[in-house]
DNA sequence: ATGCAAATGTTATAATGTTGCAAATTTCCC
DNA sequence: GGGAAATTTGCAACATTATAACATTTGCAT
Protein backbone atom coordinates (compact mmCIF):
# COMPACT_ATOMS: atom_id res chain seq x y z
CA UNK A 1 0.00 0.00 0.00
CA UNK A 2 1.23 3.61 -0.97
CA UNK A 3 3.42 5.44 1.85
CA UNK A 4 1.39 8.50 3.43
CA UNK A 5 1.44 11.80 1.13
CA UNK A 6 3.77 14.42 2.68
CA UNK A 7 1.92 17.30 2.52
CA UNK A 8 3.76 20.23 0.33
CA UNK A 9 6.88 19.41 2.05
CA UNK A 10 10.32 18.80 0.84
CA UNK A 11 10.88 14.43 0.53
CA UNK A 12 12.43 11.83 -1.88
CA UNK A 13 10.28 12.12 -4.37
CA UNK A 14 11.28 9.46 -6.51
CA UNK A 15 10.76 6.76 -3.91
CA UNK A 16 7.07 8.13 -4.30
CA UNK A 17 7.34 7.76 -8.07
CA UNK A 18 8.81 4.09 -7.57
CA UNK A 19 6.48 3.15 -4.73
CA UNK A 20 3.50 4.17 -6.97
CA UNK A 21 4.63 2.37 -9.82
CA UNK A 22 5.63 -1.24 -7.89
CA UNK A 23 1.92 -0.67 -6.98
CA UNK A 24 0.54 -0.16 -10.21
CA UNK A 25 2.05 -3.23 -11.02
CA UNK A 26 0.55 -4.91 -8.52
CA UNK A 27 -3.05 -3.76 -8.96
CA UNK A 28 -2.88 -4.59 -12.61
CA UNK A 29 -2.06 -7.99 -12.45
CA UNK A 30 -4.74 -8.82 -9.31
CA UNK A 31 -7.15 -7.35 -12.08
CA UNK A 32 -5.72 -8.76 -14.78
CA UNK A 33 -5.54 -5.26 -16.15
CA UNK A 34 -2.91 -4.72 -18.78
CA UNK A 35 -0.06 -2.06 -17.92
CA UNK A 36 1.57 -1.76 -21.14
CA UNK A 37 4.82 0.60 -21.20
CA UNK A 38 2.94 3.34 -22.53
CA UNK A 39 0.70 3.38 -20.07
CA UNK A 40 2.97 2.63 -17.49
CA UNK A 41 5.65 5.95 -18.62
CA UNK A 42 2.21 8.21 -18.53
CA UNK A 43 1.66 7.07 -14.70
CA UNK A 44 5.36 7.60 -14.29
CA UNK A 45 5.16 11.31 -15.59
CA UNK A 46 2.74 12.30 -14.05
CA UNK A 47 3.84 10.85 -10.82
CA UNK A 48 7.32 12.83 -11.30
CA UNK A 49 5.31 16.24 -11.36
CA UNK A 50 3.59 17.45 -7.66
CA UNK A 51 0.97 19.35 -9.94
CA UNK A 52 -1.62 17.99 -12.14
CA UNK A 53 -0.28 17.44 -15.28
CA UNK A 54 -2.63 18.36 -18.68
CA UNK A 55 -2.74 15.86 -20.91
CA UNK A 56 -0.73 17.80 -23.67
CA UNK A 57 1.99 18.42 -21.23
CA UNK A 58 2.38 14.56 -20.71
CA UNK A 59 2.20 14.29 -24.01
CA UNK A 60 4.90 16.76 -24.42
CA UNK A 61 6.85 14.99 -22.19
CA UNK A 62 6.46 11.47 -24.21
CA UNK A 63 8.06 13.67 -27.29
CA UNK A 64 11.47 14.35 -25.38
CA UNK A 65 11.44 10.46 -24.76
CA UNK A 66 11.64 10.24 -28.77
CA UNK A 67 7.93 8.49 -28.57
CA UNK A 68 6.14 10.09 -31.64
CA UNK A 69 2.53 9.52 -29.96
CA UNK A 70 -0.57 11.75 -30.88
CA UNK A 71 -3.12 12.87 -28.41
CA UNK A 72 -5.51 9.56 -28.42
CA UNK A 73 -2.64 7.58 -27.18
CA UNK A 74 -2.28 10.05 -24.49
CA UNK A 75 -5.83 10.29 -23.31
CA UNK A 76 -5.86 6.22 -24.03
CA UNK A 77 -3.57 5.90 -21.36
CA UNK A 78 -5.39 8.71 -19.23
CA UNK A 79 -8.57 6.43 -19.59
CA UNK A 80 -6.98 3.29 -18.47
CA UNK A 81 -5.28 4.25 -15.91
CA UNK A 82 -8.48 6.37 -14.50
CA UNK A 83 -10.33 2.99 -15.31
CA UNK A 84 -8.27 1.35 -12.95
CA UNK A 85 -7.70 4.10 -9.90
CA UNK A 86 -4.11 5.12 -10.45
CA UNK A 87 -5.00 8.17 -11.40
CA UNK A 88 -7.05 11.76 -11.17
CA UNK A 89 -8.50 14.38 -12.99
CA UNK A 90 -8.47 17.25 -12.05
CA UNK A 91 -11.86 18.57 -13.59
CA UNK A 92 -11.65 21.93 -12.47
CA UNK A 93 -7.63 21.98 -14.08
CA UNK A 94 -8.12 20.26 -16.87
CA UNK A 95 -5.39 17.96 -15.93
CA UNK A 96 -4.46 14.70 -14.26
CA UNK A 97 -2.42 13.56 -11.13
CA UNK A 98 -1.49 9.82 -9.59
CA UNK A 99 -3.96 9.23 -7.00
CA UNK A 100 -2.50 8.81 -3.28
CA UNK A 101 -4.69 6.03 -2.58
CA UNK A 102 -4.59 3.95 -5.08
CA UNK A 103 -6.27 0.28 -4.24
CA UNK A 104 -7.79 1.46 -1.50
CA UNK A 105 -11.82 2.60 -2.20
CA UNK A 106 -11.83 5.56 -1.79
CA UNK A 107 -13.52 9.10 -2.84
CA UNK A 108 -10.87 11.94 -3.44
CA UNK A 109 -10.97 15.33 -2.36
CA UNK A 110 -8.44 17.72 -3.78
CA UNK A 111 -6.59 20.42 -1.86
CA UNK A 112 -4.81 22.75 -5.17
CA UNK A 113 -2.75 25.39 -4.48
CA UNK A 114 -3.82 28.69 -6.44
CA UNK A 115 -0.42 29.79 -5.47
CA UNK A 116 2.14 26.50 -6.55
CA UNK A 117 -0.17 24.47 -7.87
CA UNK A 118 0.52 21.69 -5.63
CA UNK A 119 -2.29 19.46 -4.75
CA UNK A 120 -3.20 17.40 -1.91
CA UNK A 121 -5.42 14.23 -2.14
CA UNK A 122 -7.22 13.56 0.65
CA UNK A 123 -9.81 11.44 1.95
CA UNK A 124 -12.04 12.73 4.80
CA UNK A 125 -14.95 10.20 5.60
CA UNK A 126 -17.18 12.93 7.51
CA UNK A 127 -16.99 15.30 4.30
CA UNK A 128 -18.08 11.88 1.89
CA UNK A 129 -20.97 11.23 4.90
CA UNK A 130 -21.80 14.65 4.58
CA UNK A 131 -22.43 14.31 0.50
CA UNK A 132 -23.86 11.19 0.82
CA UNK A 133 -26.17 12.56 3.40
CA UNK A 134 -27.26 15.27 1.52
CA UNK A 135 -27.63 13.15 -1.36
CA UNK A 136 -30.21 10.45 0.91
CA UNK A 137 -31.99 13.66 1.94
CA UNK A 138 -33.22 14.26 -1.80
CA UNK A 139 -33.47 10.62 -2.70
CA UNK A 140 -30.84 10.86 -5.51
CA UNK A 141 -28.34 7.77 -6.26
CA UNK A 142 -24.73 9.21 -5.80
CA UNK A 143 -22.45 7.71 -8.24
CA UNK A 144 -19.37 10.02 -7.80
CA UNK A 145 -18.03 12.81 -6.07
CA UNK A 146 -16.20 15.62 -7.55
CA UNK A 147 -14.70 17.58 -4.83
CA UNK A 148 -11.34 20.04 -5.47
CA UNK A 149 -10.45 23.37 -3.42
CA UNK A 150 -8.94 26.29 -4.52
CA UNK A 151 -6.97 28.02 -1.77
CA UNK A 152 -3.57 28.56 -0.62
CA UNK A 153 -1.43 25.52 1.34
CA UNK A 154 0.22 26.48 4.00
CA UNK A 155 3.51 27.19 2.28
CA UNK A 156 2.45 29.72 -0.06
CA UNK A 157 0.48 31.39 2.94
CA UNK A 158 3.86 32.24 4.78
CA UNK A 159 5.40 33.21 1.42
CA UNK A 160 2.63 36.19 0.56
CA UNK A 161 2.56 36.86 4.05
CA UNK A 162 6.42 38.93 3.60
CA UNK A 163 6.13 39.43 0.38
CA UNK B 1 -34.67 36.23 -2.90
CA UNK B 2 -35.43 33.38 -5.07
CA UNK B 3 -38.20 30.81 -4.68
CA UNK B 4 -37.09 27.64 -3.45
CA UNK B 5 -35.92 25.42 -6.61
CA UNK B 6 -38.22 22.56 -7.07
CA UNK B 7 -36.10 19.54 -7.27
CA UNK B 8 -37.06 17.73 -9.92
CA UNK B 9 -40.62 18.32 -10.28
CA UNK B 10 -42.65 20.14 -12.95
CA UNK B 11 -43.67 23.52 -12.71
CA UNK B 12 -44.19 26.74 -14.47
CA UNK B 13 -40.26 27.04 -15.38
CA UNK B 14 -41.37 30.76 -16.99
CA UNK B 15 -42.52 31.99 -13.49
CA UNK B 16 -39.07 30.80 -12.28
CA UNK B 17 -36.88 32.74 -15.00
CA UNK B 18 -38.92 35.50 -14.36
CA UNK B 19 -38.24 35.80 -11.30
CA UNK B 20 -34.48 34.72 -11.62
CA UNK B 21 -33.50 38.11 -13.64
CA UNK B 22 -35.68 40.42 -11.46
CA UNK B 23 -33.28 39.48 -9.09
CA UNK B 24 -30.75 39.76 -11.12
CA UNK B 25 -31.48 43.21 -11.68
CA UNK B 26 -31.89 43.56 -7.96
CA UNK B 27 -28.93 42.87 -7.39
CA UNK B 28 -26.53 44.30 -9.95
CA UNK B 29 -28.21 47.33 -9.46
CA UNK B 30 -27.43 46.89 -5.29
CA UNK B 31 -23.63 45.95 -6.53
CA UNK B 32 -24.25 48.96 -9.61
CA UNK B 33 -22.92 46.29 -11.65
CA UNK B 34 -24.31 47.00 -15.35
CA UNK B 35 -26.73 44.33 -16.48
CA UNK B 36 -26.53 45.00 -19.94
CA UNK B 37 -28.85 43.26 -22.44
CA UNK B 38 -26.42 40.81 -23.61
CA UNK B 39 -25.89 39.69 -20.10
CA UNK B 40 -29.14 39.87 -19.26
CA UNK B 41 -30.56 37.75 -22.43
CA UNK B 42 -27.39 35.15 -21.82
CA UNK B 43 -28.87 34.93 -18.39
CA UNK B 44 -32.05 34.27 -19.53
CA UNK B 45 -31.13 31.49 -21.90
CA UNK B 46 -29.06 29.78 -19.18
CA UNK B 47 -32.41 30.18 -17.03
CA UNK B 48 -34.37 28.79 -19.63
CA UNK B 49 -32.93 25.52 -19.54
CA UNK B 50 -33.10 23.20 -16.43
CA UNK B 51 -29.90 21.63 -17.83
CA UNK B 52 -26.29 23.29 -17.69
CA UNK B 53 -25.84 25.20 -21.00
CA UNK B 54 -22.23 25.34 -22.42
CA UNK B 55 -20.99 28.51 -23.74
CA UNK B 56 -21.25 27.08 -27.37
CA UNK B 57 -24.98 26.58 -26.66
CA UNK B 58 -25.51 30.04 -25.22
CA UNK B 59 -24.11 31.25 -28.58
CA UNK B 60 -25.69 29.16 -30.95
CA UNK B 61 -29.41 30.67 -29.17
CA UNK B 62 -27.79 33.82 -29.22
CA UNK B 63 -27.17 33.41 -33.13
CA UNK B 64 -31.36 31.87 -33.79
CA UNK B 65 -31.93 35.76 -32.04
CA UNK B 66 -30.11 37.16 -35.03
CA UNK B 67 -27.33 37.95 -33.02
CA UNK B 68 -24.47 37.76 -34.66
CA UNK B 69 -22.51 37.00 -31.95
CA UNK B 70 -18.72 35.53 -31.37
CA UNK B 71 -17.22 33.65 -28.31
CA UNK B 72 -15.59 36.02 -26.67
CA UNK B 73 -18.99 37.83 -26.18
CA UNK B 74 -20.65 34.91 -24.59
CA UNK B 75 -17.49 33.70 -22.37
CA UNK B 76 -17.68 37.43 -21.17
CA UNK B 77 -21.46 37.69 -20.15
CA UNK B 78 -20.79 34.22 -18.60
CA UNK B 79 -17.63 35.22 -16.66
CA UNK B 80 -20.08 38.66 -15.36
CA UNK B 81 -22.63 36.77 -14.23
CA UNK B 82 -20.50 34.67 -12.60
CA UNK B 83 -18.22 37.16 -10.61
CA UNK B 84 -22.07 38.49 -9.71
CA UNK B 85 -22.77 35.40 -8.45
CA UNK B 86 -25.74 34.78 -11.07
CA UNK B 87 -24.36 31.71 -12.26
CA UNK B 88 -22.09 28.64 -11.75
CA UNK B 89 -19.88 27.12 -13.87
CA UNK B 90 -20.03 23.12 -13.32
CA UNK B 91 -16.38 22.14 -14.18
CA UNK B 92 -17.55 18.12 -14.29
CA UNK B 93 -19.46 19.30 -17.88
CA UNK B 94 -17.76 22.39 -18.75
CA UNK B 95 -21.03 24.36 -18.53
CA UNK B 96 -23.26 26.71 -16.87
CA UNK B 97 -25.84 27.25 -14.32
CA UNK B 98 -28.49 29.89 -12.85
CA UNK B 99 -27.54 30.26 -9.94
CA UNK B 100 -30.68 29.35 -7.26
CA UNK B 101 -29.53 31.13 -4.28
CA UNK B 102 -28.27 34.10 -5.96
CA UNK B 103 -27.78 37.08 -3.68
CA UNK B 104 -26.99 34.88 -0.80
CA UNK B 105 -23.64 34.06 0.54
CA UNK B 106 -23.41 30.41 0.29
CA UNK B 107 -21.03 27.62 -1.06
CA UNK B 108 -22.90 25.74 -3.79
CA UNK B 109 -23.16 21.85 -4.46
CA UNK B 110 -24.56 20.09 -7.31
CA UNK B 111 -26.69 17.05 -7.81
CA UNK B 112 -26.12 16.06 -11.61
CA UNK B 113 -28.52 13.26 -13.29
CA UNK B 114 -26.18 11.40 -15.81
CA UNK B 115 -29.42 10.00 -17.35
CA UNK B 116 -31.75 12.96 -17.41
CA UNK B 117 -29.22 15.89 -17.00
CA UNK B 118 -31.10 17.76 -14.70
CA UNK B 119 -29.18 19.29 -11.98
CA UNK B 120 -30.36 21.16 -8.81
CA UNK B 121 -28.22 23.41 -6.84
CA UNK B 122 -28.36 22.47 -3.10
CA UNK B 123 -26.42 24.19 -0.18
CA UNK B 124 -25.47 21.89 2.55
CA UNK B 125 -24.07 23.83 5.95
CA UNK B 126 -22.87 20.04 6.92
CA UNK B 127 -20.93 19.61 3.87
CA UNK B 128 -19.41 23.22 3.96
CA UNK B 129 -18.85 22.62 8.00
CA UNK B 130 -17.06 18.97 7.37
CA UNK B 131 -15.01 20.04 4.10
CA UNK B 132 -13.83 23.52 5.89
CA UNK B 133 -12.58 21.24 8.87
CA UNK B 134 -10.60 18.87 6.47
CA UNK B 135 -9.05 21.96 5.20
CA UNK B 136 -8.52 23.36 8.60
CA UNK B 137 -6.76 20.39 9.54
CA UNK B 138 -4.32 20.29 6.95
CA UNK B 139 -3.41 24.06 7.87
CA UNK B 140 -5.03 24.98 4.13
CA UNK B 141 -6.99 28.65 3.53
CA UNK B 142 -9.45 27.51 1.51
CA UNK B 143 -11.03 29.80 -1.08
CA UNK B 144 -13.47 27.99 -3.28
CA UNK B 145 -15.28 24.53 -3.60
CA UNK B 146 -16.06 22.83 -6.35
CA UNK B 147 -18.45 19.81 -5.57
CA UNK B 148 -20.16 18.45 -8.13
CA UNK B 149 -22.32 15.06 -7.61
CA UNK B 150 -22.89 12.65 -10.52
CA UNK B 151 -25.39 10.09 -10.26
CA UNK B 152 -29.21 9.45 -10.60
CA UNK B 153 -31.91 11.60 -9.89
CA UNK B 154 -35.58 9.86 -8.51
CA UNK B 155 -37.04 10.32 -11.42
CA UNK B 156 -34.66 8.75 -13.44
CA UNK B 157 -34.29 5.95 -10.64
CA UNK B 158 -37.67 4.93 -11.22
CA UNK B 159 -37.42 5.38 -15.09
CA UNK B 160 -34.60 2.60 -15.30
CA UNK B 161 -36.69 0.21 -12.76
CA UNK B 162 -39.50 -0.90 -15.36
CA UNK B 163 -37.00 -0.22 -18.57
C1' DA C 1 -0.54 -21.68 -37.36
C1' DT C 2 -5.05 -19.43 -36.99
C1' DG C 3 -8.22 -16.42 -35.22
C1' DC C 4 -9.90 -13.16 -32.02
C1' DA C 5 -9.71 -9.32 -28.87
C1' DA C 6 -7.13 -5.69 -27.02
C1' DA C 7 -4.01 -2.12 -27.80
C1' DT C 8 -1.71 1.26 -30.67
C1' DG C 9 -0.80 4.30 -34.74
C1' DT C 10 -2.46 7.92 -37.76
C1' DT C 11 -5.09 11.52 -39.61
C1' DA C 12 -8.39 14.54 -39.21
C1' DT C 13 -11.67 17.18 -36.73
C1' DA C 14 -14.65 18.70 -32.89
C1' DA C 15 -15.36 21.24 -28.70
C1' DT C 16 -13.94 24.58 -25.47
C1' DG C 17 -11.67 28.78 -24.24
C1' DT C 18 -8.37 33.01 -24.87
C1' DT C 19 -5.69 37.16 -26.71
C1' DG C 20 -5.33 41.52 -28.72
C1' DC C 21 -6.92 45.46 -30.58
C1' DA C 22 -10.31 48.71 -32.51
C1' DA C 23 -14.88 50.75 -32.22
C1' DA C 24 -18.76 51.97 -29.68
C1' DT C 25 -21.07 53.06 -25.52
C1' DT C 26 -21.67 54.70 -20.95
C1' DT C 27 -20.16 57.39 -16.93
C1' DC C 28 -18.61 61.19 -14.76
C1' DC C 29 -16.84 65.63 -14.15
C1' DC C 30 -16.88 70.23 -15.54
C1' DG D 1 -24.26 69.96 -23.07
C1' DG D 2 -19.04 68.86 -24.04
C1' DG D 3 -15.28 66.01 -23.42
C1' DA D 4 -12.00 62.87 -21.08
C1' DA D 5 -11.91 58.31 -18.90
C1' DA D 6 -13.54 53.89 -18.19
C1' DT D 7 -16.41 50.09 -19.46
C1' DT D 8 -18.37 47.31 -22.78
C1' DT D 9 -18.72 45.26 -27.28
C1' DG D 10 -17.23 43.61 -32.03
C1' DC D 11 -14.16 41.09 -34.43
C1' DA D 12 -10.38 38.17 -36.09
C1' DA D 13 -7.23 35.16 -35.09
C1' DC D 14 -5.49 31.68 -32.24
C1' DA D 15 -4.72 28.30 -28.28
C1' DT D 16 -6.03 24.39 -25.70
C1' DT D 17 -8.46 20.25 -24.75
C1' DA D 18 -10.67 16.15 -26.44
C1' DT D 19 -12.70 12.77 -29.75
C1' DA D 20 -13.94 10.10 -34.16
C1' DA D 21 -12.83 6.92 -37.56
C1' DC D 22 -10.22 3.50 -39.45
C1' DA D 23 -5.92 0.94 -40.34
C1' DT D 24 -2.32 -1.80 -38.16
C1' DT D 25 -0.05 -4.33 -34.77
C1' DT D 26 0.35 -7.07 -30.67
C1' DG D 27 -0.82 -10.57 -27.18
C1' DC D 28 -3.00 -14.63 -26.26
C1' DA D 29 -5.85 -18.81 -26.64
C1' DT D 30 -7.16 -22.56 -29.31
ZN1 LIG E 1 -7.33 8.79 -5.10
ZN1 LIG F 1 1.41 26.10 -2.44
ZN1 LIG G 1 -25.57 29.14 -6.23
ZN1 LIG H 1 -32.88 12.78 -13.90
Amino acid sequence: MPARALPYRPHNHDACVTQALADARDICQQRSARLTPTRERVLELIWQSHKPLGAYDVLAQLAEDGHNAAPPTVYRALDFLQQNGLVHRIASLNAFIGCAHAGEHHTGMFLICRACGNVLELTAPSVSGAVQAAADAESFELDDITLEIAGLCPRCQKDSGHE
